[in-house]
Parts: structure tokens; C-alpha cells; sequence
DNA sequence: GTCACATCGTCGT
DNA sequence: CGATGTGAC
């Protein structure tokens, strides 16, 4: 049960934590936490006993995300139950008994939702499943234990004989065994939570000097614990304020005293709690556990040095025989049964030939060798140096800014690999160069020490380093898609692109998308023609033309989107992008330029040549591959569907595929990716038929497409002034702009979008437009509503929630680091 | 403000 | 097992 409330009660004593700050440090894992997340992906499977390796692989890859950051992880198991636990754990398995027979139950009635939330909460987590992942770590040089008792107790020594300097758990129990320093809540981001024993009396309100540890022991163990109940109307907050209180070193004395220290006058403390009181104590601080270096078991402390007799000990396990201790240990048996079920042996194993090359690859020491020790002891004299080999020979020193202590300058030795590493960045051949503690200055640096030969992946670290000292502020935020800035002055064409993840800071208010978009990448105001005219217009669609026309070349990817090119796997290059505006001139390659995915993805559907279009990387990129049932109601035949063949009507039939309004009531799964196609095949028809069109601009068209919405031209409708006013004004407002094409975007798109039209009540400027878009009440009311297939009437209410963003998902958008807002709050309005 | 108790989610797609 | 919510004191 660990103890009830304690994780948030440390708040004070912990702080947030990621795994690149533990780099070349050794890790304890309390592996029970990650097999049971695991074994929820696959609870009915491993109900029904069908085999699955879901469970082992969630655990690997939190094994391989630790062994990315080169830190070396010890998983530890759980061993035998304690006698004093056994109550508990009879109930916990009858649980489970009675979860399964339940589900099975269910499961026959053909209730299967049901029967699956029983099901879940049946999964055990068996030796053998323990077994499958020990296996699987052994073959990757990976450490592991098995506790002869409690893996808590296993953790904490390791902890406490500094084999491991963190421990990885979300049990709270830890910290009373005494662990110096805990990670709770690592997620396979890295992040985590830090709990550090020396800030506990933090937590606990109480003076430094005054604190020590038993106070916090007494404290938890009187909150109730696995071992002990607490006293009625006791909890951790109660428990606390004695523990100040008293001063009594005498704890059978101090319990007595909790009724009148806490005015609890009804409270009776029996001689059996106290008794009950101190056995729970021993039992934390001498269960027995196994001494890897030594291959024995031992107690976690020794009862003599701390005088606890023997009677207090009974509850913390037993001694077993030595071999069958070690057999136990390195996970051989059954811990229950003691039976035999793996014959592994860490002196043996290296011996093998494919075990040898296992060895080179492993990067850390084993704690099963038998020169542990001694190895150990000499990596700490000679330092980091032995630590480690070829890639990690050179140190750059570079001062971090740690937040939590105020902005106490820390110094740290990192490797360029490591830096590079730690955003993502492979380095294939690292560099054994020698770099300078010089940010600013890279040129002088290289020529005046003629040694030193920066290369660009030298450039490149020195870039992140610099980025990551640069702190964010509300109008500067941490950009994960920007692009390092050493690509264009120094990496130059063929140099790969680069994005330095969470390290480049940008402004705020510039669309994150701006830099992941094929199409806002496009840096359109290079194109002038030689004359200094401009050669595309500012406006998205403008920009989207240009680089549509550009990516004709063969082998080139066309954009199609903002999300989207024409080959699924290419990235777009920026840099062919930028600044080559000589082929827009070039009227050859035009012609053939104009023809749009979406009339390609139609010839091939008038062939009825399925197979080619699901093989076609449009069809593959395209949201439409991604609807339910695409097989049979495609937005293709929808489009058919609603505007019959008539030519005339092509423009707006396109325009308004994806579009269902109430009356007709015909549905679409369409995402603003998909419209934003959709808007391109508007661009394509409208140059082909301009004389027709008389060369009507994209404002136009967008009116038309808005008047098309509400199924009536706008001036036969009673709002036609407002709303086309409005709308009016915002997209003249923008269109001056360029970049705030953006916000003119998003409202074609928020026009578009599946819930409810909004138009703004008193037209803002258009950069405010974007970012109020969301709050907007629903002034015009909206006469088209979507019904997506496949969702619930709940899923659809909340989906709702979205609109405005641009068809955004909120999903999306947490992605790129948004907090969802508290949208539609005029919406009663 | 505290505590006891009940209920839900843990993954992955 | 933790997080969260609710109701009682």
C-alpha cells in the first residue's frame, strides 16, 4: 500500500529531474512498477494465459532509454513475501481471483468492455514473467537482481552502498528505507520527479539541525505503512506534528504521550501497538537483503550496531542457505517454490562467443563480476577517465543554471556526444577533437589555435550549448522544430538538416508550425523578380503556389499542404526551397505544375486502379487513407455525390467537399490538411479557368465558399452585412501582412472546421484574430454542424471544444507545446 | 484542515 | 499503487 498521501507531502523535498542529469550514474529499478504498467497493454492476453511480450518490451524500452543516456540501470525484483505481509497479500490475490472469475464470466456473457475492466485488474505478475525480462537483460550486458524478500529493502541498499546512486520507483515506501535520492513518475521522456532524503525535513516543516532521519521513519511507520495500521484518525499530517513535538529518545515513552501531544483524548495507545510499533521499525531498517559484491545475504542494517533485539527482527525475513541465496539473486529460481528454473551463471557467461561480443558492447560494470569491487574502487580514483573509452575521452565544461536553487551556477563536464546525444542528435563518428569553452567566438578560435579544427558537428554542439544556456522567457520560448542557424551560414547545402529539439529559442508568438510547415518554410520574401517585383504573393496560398510550381522537378517532393508533400518519406529541403525563386519564372515546367494531387488521386480512382492508389504516397499521406471505412464512403464519391458531375459547379463542389451543412446532412472526416488540398485544387481550376473567373482573387473565392456554408448567398441572408463585414475585414486586414497569411488561414480553416461557424463580433486586427480565434462566442449561428462518422455523442461534444484552432486537434497542439485554453467562454452569450 | 473510503487509471493505437 | 473525489468530523 506504501503510505498514503507521502508523495504529495514531499513536494518540498523533491524537485523535477531528468535522466540527461543522471548521466554516468548507476540506477536501482523497482522492476515490479514497469512489468505491472506493462501487463495493462496486454491484460486480457495475459488473463486468457496466451503468450505476449507486450509487458517485456514497455520495460525494455524504458532499460534502453536509461542506457541512452548512458546511465547503467540494476533492475531489481521482488523475492519472497514477508510472513508480515502475508494477510495482505492473500487478500490482494483474492482480488485478483475474484477480477478473473468475474471477467470470465462477462467474457461468456459476451459483455467484453466489462469483462476487460476486470480482466485488467487480475493481472499478476508472475516470476516468469520476471524470468522472460531477466533473460532478455542478460543478453544486453543489463544487471539484474532478485531481492530475497521485498525489492523496496533490495533498492535501498543498493542505494545506501553507492552500487546505485538513484533509484527508480513509484512506490513512496522507499524513502523510508532509508534511499538517499529516489526518481518517482519517470515517464519515457525522461522526466521525473526527485526525492532527496537530505531535503526531507523540508517536507516535514522541522529545522535542519533538529531533523534526523528516524523522525521521518516514526512519522510514516505512525501514518500507517504495509506493516503497521495506524492508530484511528491518525494520518500523515497528525503524525508529523507529534514527531516535532516530541523529543523524547525514548520512543516506547514518546508513543505513550501521542494522545495528549495531538489533544486526542479518546486515543488509547496499547503495549501491543508499541510492540507492533517497534517490530514495524525493525523491520524497515534490518530487512535482509543480498550483498552482490560479496554474494551473501545480509540485513540492510546491521540490528548489533543499532541494538535492536533480536524479537523486533522477526518480521524482516530469514537467512537462507548461501547457494541457494545466490541462485535466488541472480534470478535462477523461483522464489517462492525455490524451484529451478534457469541455470545462468554471471562468471560462466562471458565465456560464451556470442557473450564475448555482448561484453565489448557492454558499456558498464556488472555487478555479479567478481572484480567489482576492486574495478569499481579504481574507476573512483582515476576518476571519470576510466569510466569510459574512446567517445567520451574529451570534456566540455559549460556552466548550467539550475532553477530550483536560485540560479545556483553549476559547473559540468559533459562530451560533445553526450550534448549531441541528449537532443537527439546521433553521433555516428564521435569527435575526439578538443573544444574550447568559447560560445561567441568560433572563428577566432579555430584560426588562432591552429590545433583546434573545429568541424560542423563541433559547431553544432557548441550551438545546442549555447541555445541551452539561453533561458526562455514568456516572449521567448523553447522552439522544438527550429532549425539550427549553423546550417545556413556554415553547414551550406548538402550539410544534413538538423533540428536541435527543445534547445532553439524563438519568439513566442510566431506559429511553432512556421518552422515544421513545408509550406511556411518557404522564406517568400526572396521572391522578387529581378526588377524587384514580387513574384508571389504573400498569402499562404500565394506561397503554397510557389512551392508547388518549384517541386515539380523530378524527384522533387511537391507540396501539397501544410502537412504534406507528395512523397510521404521525404522531408522537404528547405534550402531548395529558399531562395531559388529562378524557376518560378520558368513557364516551361508550369503547365505540367498545376496538376493537383487531389486530380491525380481522381484519374486513379476513375481507373478504379485500387491497388496504385493505395500504393501512391499521396494517398498514403493523405488524412482520407486515415478514415475509418475509406474503403467504401471516400470523400471522392461523397464529392460525386452532392454536386453531380455539373462542371460549372466544379469550383465550389470542390470547394465545398468536406463541407456537410445540416440540410444535407452528409457527413465528413475530413481535416483541414485534407481542405487545405482541397483550397490548392480551388488554385489549380481557378488559373486554368481565369478568363472565365475573370481572374477572381483567393478573397473572393473564400466569400464565395462562406456564402456557400450557410446555403444561401449572403445577401438574402438577415446576417449578411455583419458577417461578411467582418470576414471582410479580417482577411483585408491580413492580406497586408504576409506572414499573418496565417491568421487568414486559420480563419478559411475555422470557417471550415466541423463545429459551429464562428465569426468574430467586432473584428480585432488579424494578429489578434489568430490568437482570440479561440475564445470567439458563435455570433452568426451556425446552421452547419458535422457529424463525423464514428464518433460517440460525447466524443463529438468534445471535439467541439477544437473548433477555431484551425481544425487542430488538441492533441496536435499539446504536441507543440499548447495548453489547451478555456475556449468558448462567451459561448452563453 | 484532516482523515477515511471509494473509484479510477496504469498501455497502446 | 498513486491520484482524485467525496463525505464526515
Amino acid at each position: 500500500m506504501g503510505i498514503t498521501g507521502l508523495l504529495p507531502f514531499l513536494e518540498k523535498a523533491s524537485s523535477a529531474c531528468h535522466l540527461r542529469d543522471l548521466r554516468g550514474k548507476c540506477v536501482a529499478i523497482d522492476t515490479y512498477c514497469w512489468l505491472h504498467r506493462g501487463a495493462f497493454a496486454c491484460a486480457e492476453r495475459l488473463a486468457r494465459g496466451e503468450p505476449t511480450d507486450i509487458h517485456i518490451l514497455y520495460c525494455l524500452k524504458y532499460v534502453q532509454l536509461l542506457l541512452s543516456y548512458n546511465i547503467k540501470p540494476i533492475l531489481v525484483f521482488d523475492g519472497q513475501h514477508l510472513p508480515a505481509k502475508a494477510a495482505t497479500e492473500a487478500k490482494r490475490r483474492e482480488n485478483r481471483a475474484n477480477a478473473r472469475k468475474r471477467g470470465a464470466e462477462l467474457l461468456r456473457l459476451g459483455r467484453i468492455d466489462e469483462a476487460r475492466s476486470f480482466l485488467r485488474r487480475c493481472v499478476d505478475i508472475t516470476h516468469e514473467m520476471a524470468l522472460q525480462l531477466i533473460q532478455e537483460c542478460r543478453k544486453r550486458g543489463v544487471d539484474c537482481i532478485v531481492a530475497p524478500y521485498e525489492a523496496d529493502a533490495q533498492l535501498a541498499y543498493l542505494n545506501r552502498v553507492d552500487i546505485a546512486q538513484y533509484v527508480i520507483t513509484e512506490d513512496s515506501d522507499l524513502v523510508l528505507f532509508g534511499c538517499n535520492r529516489i526518481l518517482f513518475k519517470l515517464d519515457l521522456t525522461g522526466n521525473g520527479r526527485l526525492v532527496e532524503a537530505s531535503k526531507l525535513h523540508l517536507a516535514m516543516g522541522c529545522r535542519e539541525d533538529r531533523y534526523r532521519f528516524e523522525k521521518f521513519r516514526y512519522m510514516c511507520i505512525l501514518s500507517g505503512c504495509d506493516y503497521l495500521d495506524s492508530l484511528p484518525g491518525i494520518g500523515l499530517a497528525k503524525a508529523c506534528k507529534f514527531v516535532l513535538k516530541t523529543e523524547d529518545p525514548d520512543i516506547r515513552r514518546a508513543l505513550a504521550k501521542i494522545p495528549a501531544y495531538l489533544n486526542m483524548r479518546q486515543l488509547v495507545v496499547t503495549e501491543d501497538y508499541k510492540d507492533a510499533f517497534l517490530k514495524a521499525d525493525a523491520t524497515f531498517r534490518h530487512m535482509v537483503v543480498y550483498d552482490p559484491v560479496c554474494r551473501r545475504q545480509t540485513r540492510l542494517s546491521d540490528p548489533d550496531e543499532e541494538s535492536t533485539p533480536e524479537q523486533y527482527c522477526c518480521n524482516a525475513g530469514q537467512f537462507l542457505d548461501e547457494a541457494i541465496a545466490f541462485e535466488m539473486a541472480i534470478g535462477n529460481l523461483d522464489p517462492f517454490s525455490l524451484r529451478k528454473l534457469d541455470d545462468w551463471h554471471p562468471d560462466v557467461a562471458g565465456d560464451g562467443e556470442e557473450m564475448s561480443a555482448n561484453a565489448k558492447k557492454m558499456r558498464h560494470l556488472s555487478i555479479w563480476r567478481t572484480d567489482y569491487a576492486t574495478l569499481k574502487e579504481a574507476t573512483k580514483e582515476t576518476g571519470t577517465k576510466a569510466h569510459k573509452s574512446s567517445s567520451l575521452t574529451t570534456f566540455v565544461k559549460r556552466t548550467v543554471l539550475k532553477q530550483e536553487e536560485n540560479q545556483v551556477e553549476l559547473e559540468c563536464k559533459e562530451t560533445i556526444a553526450d550534448v549531441l546525444q541528449g537532443y537527439g542528435i546521433q553521433s555516428d563518428e564521435p569527435s575526439s577533437k578538443r573544444l574550447c569553452h568559447i560560445t561567441s567566438d568560433v572563428s577566432s578560435s579555430t584560426t588562432s589555435t591552429s590545433k583546434v579544427a573545429l568541424e560542423y558537428r563541433d559547431l553544432e554542439a557548441l550551438d545546442v550549448m549555447g541555445q541551452l544556456d539561453q533561458p526562455a522567457t514568456p516572449k521567448r520560448k523553447r522552439n522544438p522544430f527550429a532549425i539550427s542557424p549553423a546550417k545556413r551560414t556554415l553547414g551550406g547545402k548538402d550539410s544534413p538538416e538538423v533540428l536541435l529539439s527543445p534547445t532553439k529559442i524563438t519568439a513566442a508568438n510566431r506559429s511553432l508550425l512556421h518552422n515544421v510547415s513545408p509550406v511556411k518554410r518557404i522564406d517568400y520574401s526572396q521572391q522578387r523578380s529581378q526588377g524587384g517585383e514580387v513574384v508571389a504573393s504573400g498569402s499562404r496560398f500565394g506561397r503554397l503556389k510557389t512551392a508547388h510550381d518549384k517541386g515539380v522537378v523530378a524527384d522533387e517532393p511537391k507540396v501539397i499542404s501544410r502537412f504534406f508533400c507528395t512523397k510521404a518519406s521525404v522531408k522537404i529541403q528547405t534550402n531548395r526551397l529558399i531562395g531559388s525563386p529562378k524557376k518560378v519564372g520558368s513557364s516551361g515546367a508550369d503547365a505540367d505544375s498545376l496538376v493537383s494531387p487531389t486530380a491525380i488521386v481522381k484519374e486513379l480512382k476513375s481507373k478504379r486502379d485500387a491497388q496504385t492508389l493505395r500504393a501512391t504516397a499521396i494517398y498514403l499521406s493523405s488524412p482520407e487513407a486515415r478514415l475509418p471505412n475509406r474503403g467504401d464512403r471516400t470523400p471522392e464519391k461523397r464529392r460525386a455525390h452532392t454536386t453531380p458531375g455539373s462542371d460549372k459547379e466544379g469550383i465550389i463542389g470542390q470547394l465545398d467537399s468536406g463541407i456537410a451543412t445540416a440540410e444535407e446532412d452528409s457527413n465528413t472526416g475530413l481535416s483541414s490538411s485534407q481542405k487545405e488540398n482541397d483550397d490548392f485544387e480551388m488554385l489549380d481550376t481557378m488559373e486554368t479557368n481565369s478568363a472565365k473567373q475573370n481572374r477572381s482573387s483567393p478573397r473572393t473565392v473564400r466569400l464565395a465558399l462562406f456564402e456557400r456554408q450557410v446555403k444561401k448567398p449572403l445577401a438574402q441572408s438577415p446576417n449578411r452585412s455583419d458577417a461578411a463585414e467582418e470576414l471582410a475585414i479580417v482577411l483585408d486586414d491580413s492580406s497586408n501582412d504576409g506572414d499573418d497569411g496565417v491568421g487568414k488561414q486559420e480563419i478559411a480553416d475555422a470557417l471550415k472546421t466541423e463545429a459551429p461557424i464562428t465569426t468574430l463580433p467586432s473584428a480585432p486586427s488579424a494578429r489578434t484574430a489568430t490568437k482570440t480565434l479561440v475564445k470567439s462566442p458563435v455570433k452568426t449561428k451556425a446552421r452547419s454542424t458535422c457529424k463525423r462518422p464514428g464518433l460517440s455523442a460525447n466524443k463529438r461534444q468534445a471535439s467541439k471544444g477544437d473548433s477555431g484552432t484551425g481544425g487542430m486537434t488538441q492533441s496536435r497542439l499539446s504536441m507543440f507545446g499548447f495548453q489547451k485554453k478555456p475556449s468558448m467562454q462567451l459561448n452563453n452569450r
